[in-house]
DNA sequence: GCCAACGTTGGC
DNA sequence: GCCAACGTTGGC
């Protein structure tokens, strides 16, 4: 089992999107390194939701790999913001998987609050300038990060 | 809206 | 393989 920490722009589409639906592919990603660690992810790997680019950012719930990595099929539409030209269904460059929703906190743990745990220090994300949309993280650094937040309670069945 | 930091591209 | 130019990310 491994820990992820995924971002996505809460405009395009944040934790409330994701609880309403079963599961959705996270397309889009446009970047070697992320998509070199969504290659690795597994099913039941457990990731942070993170909103950036937002106010305030920070992690909004959890959620699970509900689908290890496939071809990003947004690569091959040219009416899609993401389409590129040198990714092919013979040789795909790009990869996604699908997460489903898991839980979210009752509030936003900041970036700031993240920052300023020094038991956090090494975290990819709170690291100057580092813009990986998605990054590992550790088990020490995973269980630190929900000691810090509090869930929604269940939804009334 | 600004801009620092970083990744990618492409000429050489 | 170097590196300048350019584009993007994302906090502020």
């Amino acid at each position: 089992m491994q820990y992820w920490l995924m971002k996505s722009e809460p405009e395009v589409f944040s934790m409330d999107d994701l609880s309403k639906v079963p599961r959705e592919p996270w397309d889009g990603v446009r970047n070697y390194q992320a998509r070199n660690f969504m290659k690795s992810m597994k099913k039941g790997d457990l990731a942070f939701f993170y909103h950036s680019n937002c106010k305030p950012p920070g992690i909004a719930g959890l959620m699970t790999i509900a689908k290890t990595a496939y071809p990003d099929y947004t690569a091959w539409d040219p009416n899609s913001p993401y389409f590129d030209e040198k990714s092919s269904e013979e040789n795909p460059r790009w990869f996604m998987v699908d997460v489903k929703y898991k839980k979210r906190f009752k509030e936003l743990i900041t970036l700031d609050e993240l920052k300023q745990e020094k038991k956090l220090a090494d975290l990819p994300l709170v690291r100057k300038g580092n813009r990986l949309s998605i990054m590992p993280v550790t088990a020490q650094q995973w269980d630190y990060i929900l000691s810090l937040s509090s869930f929604l309670p269940p939804k009334p069945s």
